[in-house]
DNA sequence: CGATTGATTGAGTCGGCTCAAGATTGGTGG
DNA sequence: CCACCAATCTTGAGCCGACTCAATCAATCG
């Protein structure tokens, strides 16, 4: 279990700071904002495909959750995966109606802050305004990056370039360092993510163990070799634009 | 042929007005903004993976562009399409460098608008800063939209939805309004947009005219059978987010 | 006019799906 | 502590949608 913050909302600005620049009375402003506190348990909504939009805005404080949307044969697209820090719900509450669900995929606790108080702090400090409307492009960045995985990739290209993804993104949020990190989701989520099915993620996932790129257990997966693994899923991390504190021997090769 | 208006900006103006009230002073400091024009052919670029993120944004006045990210192994993902009015490079200039390139489909006509002009004037009207955010938001929703097409759906589904989103956003810009509407794409482009090969493109769209649900000359389609092509094609106009121009919680509000 | 790009057609192949049956695992209550 | 249940994971066999590889036809343009 992740460490609790004293500041619930201090992942989150951690977060915000990778991308832009905060002083610390933008800082104190965003920790200070209100916020009520949640517990939710797996399958629990945040919000509805179709249903109004919320006048909250969600921070994950501990945990994982997923966007997805329902087509109309009845399969399920996961359109992104969320961690500790990640704003969840600006997506849908400035727009009418929510045009995809979101909800958790672990047991997680989520501070809901009014988007009055949201908007007003952002009103009142530029940089704040910035760094959530930068957040919000990069959130659209990863979208695009699914489009070309699940367009374009094969299942091992895909499986694999979503084990990077979400390996990469545990590290940027100060969740784990090591190769070891924590896999939130069911074969069945996985496959709903990369546009497979779970029987073929399960085939996949064994031949990337047998070709020793990673080694899973339960609730953990190991990435015995990041580089092979990156190179295996077609991964770049430029698509999540994390500052120039990218360390350029993490960085793979794409032509 | 679009009609030219004698103010170029005012397509993207009507856009951002279907979503977002504007007063007729904003109307005027978004017509005031000065730009750049250009003219470009097929295939030119507007922004190019991995550059510098170009610190104007462009404006399409007439003709069609798209988004496109190069996988690893050098085929193509189609991730947008855009069309008169539509804004293109917000996406990228804000971060700093693009992940992903845009290209002028036919030939068309851009308005460069230095992006500091751009912000100044949403720095200067609220309503204006949350028109562009909206416009950005929903962006992402067709972003959303587009991984679950490509992630769950059959080639004649996605080939359907992609003819059914380009009339209706052409019929929402105001290019065309009858059932015929201009088809900016090769089969091969079609093909990159759905995550498919143009072989199977063509085929699929063989068997559309064949079971009388589209009728295709060179630079058009007509779509004979709308509700039809929108069953086929599962298609929800939802996720194109138009007529939320009443949202009241998010029009007399923000920064 | 060739030359080039785009559309069309055919035949053969394969990656990933479907369907169906077990094997594990974790949680629950007696 | 064990029995039981519900998810989840695993494995096998067969099939099909979409791809690949080629060749041909049609349109556009210097």
């Amino acid at each position: 279990m992740p460490v609790m913050h004293s500041l619930p909302l201090s992942p989150m600005v951690q977060k915000l700071k990778q991308r832009s620049k905060l002083s610390s009375t933008e800082t104190d402003a965003l920790l200070a904002l209100p916020y009520r506190f949640a517990s939710l348990a797996p399958g629990d909504y945040l919000a509805r495909e179709g249903e109004k939009a919320p006048d909250h805005c969600a921070v994950l404080i501990s945990g994982y959750a997923h966007r997805s949307k329902i087509s109309g044969n009845g399969s399920r697209q996961i359109l992104s995966v969320h961690m500790r820090g990640d704003v969840l719900d600006l997506e849908n509450s400035l727009l009418e109606v929510a045009d995809h669900s979101v909800q958790a995929m672990t047991y997680a606790d989520v501070a809901y802050i009014p988007l009055q108080a949201l908007l007003d702090v952002a009103g009142a400090h530029p940089a704040i305004d910035t760094a959530l409307r930068r957040d919000a492009l990069v959130d659209a960045s990863i979208f695009r990056e699914w489009i070309l995985n699940v367009g374009q990739r094969n299942a091992r290209q895909r499986v694999s370039h979503l084990l990077c993804e979400i390996a990469l993104r545990q590290k940027d949020a100060g969740i784990c360092d090591g190769p070891d990190f924590i896999w939130p989701m069911t074969q069945e989520q996985c496959g709903d993510a990369a546009g497979l099915t779970s029987v073929h993620v399960n085939r996949t996932l064994q031949r990337l163990k047998k070709d020793g790129l990673i080694a899973m257990s339960r609730q953990s997966v190991t990435i015995a070799d990041l580089p092979r693994l990156q190179q295996e899923g077609d991964f770049s991390r430029a698509y999540l634009h994390q500052g120039a504190a990218a360390c350029s021997s993490c960085t793979s090769s794409r032509p």
